[in-house]
DNA sequence: ATCTGCGGTTACGTTGAGGTAACAGGTTAC
DNA sequence: GTAACCTGTTACCTCAACGTAACCGCAGAT
């Protein structure tokens, strides 16, 4: 495999829009939510508790449209659509997952960083406590 | 080690903030630049090319708040500030390094499915109605 | 001394992401 | 029949992220 010429180091190189669609929160949560199995919209929904349902379809639409994440719409009523991961969406489980449980193992860290930059920087008003 | 209740897919978790700031393109990017070592604030602004001084100097403050990057004034003059990532920082390169190096090694893959996709959802030319 | 240049920061205006709420359309209940 | 309901989508409006450009403070040049 030669070494491609891409750098998302580079303002105009294509990889950059690839890395802003995969390095977002909503990416992130719902690759996790699809790493399970295959959901339907109302699922996902479920799933990535606070999402409204224009954020979800925005992001799933362009998932589906970078090849991460497959449609599959049912002809029946009520309708009904399936979303899972193709092999390139899997691809991406591994640094996502990784993000999701680095957040939740570390939040405890951020949060008294954040409480001792706060302490440092502002003049001691609130809190005190 | 407890399994934590943190949990990412909850709304209210506090872990969800650490991750939206976190699965984010320019936390993704300063965080590869200053993964071969410390950098100044010029040097990671030249690193990540295009960033705006503001965008770099609101997020490396983000950052700092969170405890992954460390800030390091000297005083001199002219001014100079050395960043770093923390251990907590470092903690991060490998998922963050893992999304840059899959938006470059599949760029042209992301590509192929976004003219497919294009071409598929969009007639040829615009049916003027 | 004043002028110029650079590193880091901040004020302001604009754009685009995101929330709200209504919609399409078929199926079931009446 | 039609009225109510369910799933996925879209129109509109708000607000925060972002870029532009000016700013601040001092060193070195003139």
């Amino acid at each position: 495999m030669e070494q491609p010429p891409w750098n998302v180091m580079v303002a105009t190189c294509p990889s950059r829009t690839s890395l802003a669609r995969i390095a977002n929160k909503w990416t992130a949560m719902i690759v996790i939510a699809l790493t399970s199995g295959r959901l339907r919209f109302g699922e996902i929904r479920r799933a990535v508790d606070g999402i409204s349902g224009k954020v979800l379809a925005d992001t799933l639409r362009d998932l589906e449209r970078d090849g991460i994440v497959s449609r599959t719409a049912y002809d029946e009523m009520p309708p009904r659509v399936e979303y899972d991961l193709t092999p390139l969406g899997r691809s991406l489980r591994g640094p996502l997952t990784a993000l999701g449980q680095w957040a939740e193992a570390h939040i405890e860290e951020v949060e008294a960083s954040r409480a001792a930059y706060d302490e440092k920087t502002m003049p001691e008003e609130i809190s005190t406590r």
